[in-house]
RNA sequence: CGGGGUGUAGCGCAGCCUGGCUAGCGCAUCUGGUUUGGGACCAGAGGGUCGCACGUUCGAAUCGUGUCACCCCGACCA
């Protein structure tokens, strides 16, 4: 490709909206740009580089006896009715009517139509198991895109689903769907992507995973053990806090004038948090009232409180509705309070803690001395125990009590163990050997193609700009032809090009005589990893000048030993990958 | 949906407070020339419904009201 052709300006500026490294260069190297909100169009560096992506996921995809498929976007109100996810999904499944008044949807996902597909042309455990997968776009109606292609509208995505007769099926295939995606990321040339615990949110299913591509930038949080191989979402991350479990005091109402935060009667009664235990009020969208009591020092994880109350939707209470159903806010306690009237939810930080201390109930008071077991008379009162809390940096690791380390990552593909949650509702059936018939045991797999375009650049990138790794770069040589006036120069570049052209390399050529310095800073933009320059100077000593984006490599090469270095250096990164 | 912010040339911005004649600057683009190793220089040129609507006024980019769009933070997120 000559580079005075190539559509995709690069710019000097950064675009003020942009705040991610990924954001910025694929703006400012001419990748994509914005359309509408969380809408982009891929210029050709983009979509060569998504190509190859997408190349590595089908030979991959194809490994694991993947048959690519191609279901539509656009799909009808009854697939999702099917499966109730049209009602249970909410606003970001974009809906509208056709001509007729027909009611469709844009698919976000698609494991409907691959029901669909599945349960009438497959009857039989013969054909089983098989799995489908197709390369599509999906929209997404996002409440806030950002960060460039991190979190788009319109994304396209590799899904995959696999259909099995028994859970022992899934559960190998699973594994080997999650070896696939190891691979994957490995070729991608990611330089740090974890695989870890996840909420299975409204997929539903058992298990989960994500592949987390590390990165500052990262939306989710995740613990990472520094002891083991334990891994998590903060949605679902456990620790194994040594609780201090010491001999019952005697309950104590003590005076705490207008001490109403955690930190406040602490510091005045010369606690540590860590040695008291806090009242958090949620409400639903009924407007029903749950009580949270946790130690002092801990977050409440609001997800794992969801998914233990099979909840939607969870809200702080405001001060109206604490007391509604006789709790004092800012004094509230789980003692002297009618469970009749609330739900009550305790975290183990506060069942085997010994002599915290917690609210009276009664403004400027609080009791010493709480003891779950003796004070609250477990089994008088309908009360979850239950583990709620959330992970902190440093928390000890619940298999191995090493700390836990808090980062943050892009997620870039997952895996669900899905069961039989569409099979059922959908009527996704085989016979078995007696014919008999049984919903298919389902699994399902995604990987974000521009997501992970995006955390390559987050991962590989330095001040001037990515840093592709060879598999998936959108040219492998970039020629820099300095001062084409010169027409020893322009000759010479003309040559390499077409010769490189002519062995297959992919090639971008600078054709443009630009200044140098220009010309290098559009070559750090475009990011491919071997560059040669070409100038006056060092062809008149018959040299050329190598480099490696990275920095690995910055060398004279004799013109005569240039191709075949060249080759040498493609063919051996080849054959690692 | 809540909080904050921004809309002026392809991009980045100034001008607005205190209304005024032809709306300005840098980058980018085009022409000619000089240059050529980390974003050159000179001379010239093109490019604008000042987000939109209504209003105030002799006169609105500037003041008022409304509206739309976009961005950031939060909530939400297979």
């Amino acid at each position: 490709m000559r580079m005075s052709q190539l559509v995709g300006k690069r710019t000097k500026e950064t675009p003020k909206d942009a705040q991610t490294q990924s954001h910025i260069f694929l703006i400012r190297g001419g990748y994509a740009r914005p359309v509408s909100t969380g809408i982009y169009s891929l210029l050709p560096l983009a979509k060569r580089i998504t190509q190859k992506i997408e190349k590595i996921i089908r030979e991959e995809m194809n490994r694991i006896e993947g048959q690519e498929v191609l279901m539509p976007v656009v799909l009808p109100r009854e697939l999702w009715e099917e499966s109730g996810r049209y009602q249970s999904v909410g606003p970001e499944l974009l809906r509208f009517k056709d001509r007729n008044g027909k009611e469709m949807l844009l698919g976000m996902t698609h494991e409907e139509a691959v029901v669909h597909l599945a349960r009438s042309e497959v009857n039989s455990y013969k054909q089983m198991p098989f799995m489908l997968y197709q390369i599509q776009t999906k929209y997404r109606d996002e409440a806030r895109p950002r960060a460039g292609l991190i979190r788009v509208r319109e994304f396209t995505m590799k899904d995959a689903y696999s259909f099995h007769t028994s859970d022992e099926c899934l559960k190998k295939y699973y594994d080997r769907a999650h070896a696939a995606y190891v691979r994957i990321f490995e070729r991608l040339g990611m330089k740090n992507v974890v695989s870890i615990e996840s909420d299975t949110g409204m997929m539903g299913g058992a298990v989960s995973h994500e592949f987390m591509a590390v990165s500052d930038c990262g939306e989710d949080t995740i613990f990472v053990c520094s002891g083991c191989d334990y891994k998590a979402n903060r949605e679902v991350a456990k620790t194994k806090i040594a609780f201090a479990s010491d001999t019952a005091n005697p309950l104590e109402k003590v005076h705490t004038p207008n001490q109403k935060t955690i930190e406040e009667v602490a510091k005045f009664l010369g606690i540590k948090t860590s040695e008291t235990g806090k009242a958090v009020f949620y409400t639903d969208e009924d407007g029903k009232l749950y009580f949270v009591v946790i130690r002092g020092d801990i977050e409440v994880n609001e997800t794992k409180l969801r998914n233990h109350l099979k909840l939607r939707e969870l809200k702080f209470a405001n001060d109206e509705q604490i007391r509604s159903i006789g709790a004092v806010p800012g004094y509230a306690s789980p003692l002297q309070l009618n469970s009749a009237k609330v739900r009550i939810i305790v975290d183990p930080s506060v069942t085997q803690s010994s002599n915290l201390v917690v609210g009276a109930n009664e403004a400027d008071y609080h009791y010493k001395g709480f003891n779950f077991a003796r004070d609250l008379q477990p089994g008088s009162k309908m009360i979850d125990v239950v583990d709620i809390a959330a992970a902190r940096n440093d928390d000890p690791c619940p298999v191995c009590s090493q700390p836990l380390k808090e980062e943050r990552g892009i997620e870039v593909g997952n895996i669900f163990q899905l069961g039989t949650k569409y099979s059922l509702s959908m009527n996704c059936t085989y016979l078995d050997q007696n014919g008999k018939s049984h919903p298919m045991i389902m699994g399902c797999y995604g990987i974000g193609v521009g997501r992970s375009m995006a955390a390559v650049i987050e991962q590989s990138n330095d001040k001037y700009g990515p840093i592709w790794p060879l598999e998936i770069a959108p040219y492998h040589v970039h020629i820099c032809a300095l001062n084409l006036n010169e027409g020893a120069v322009k000759e010479t570049a003309e040559n390499l090009y077409q010769a490189l052209l002519g062995k297959g390399v992919e090639v971008l050529y600078d054709d443009r005589n630009e200044k140098a310095g220009s010309a290098f800073n559009d070559a750090d933009l475009i990011g491919v990893p071997y560059r040669v320059i070409l100038s006056p100077k060092n062809l008149a000593e018959n040299l050329a000048e190598l480099k490696a984006r990275d920095g690995s490599i910055n060398e004279k090469v004799p013109l005569t030993q240039l191709q075949d270095r060249l080759m040498n250096l493609l063919n051996s990164k080849g054959k690692q990958a």
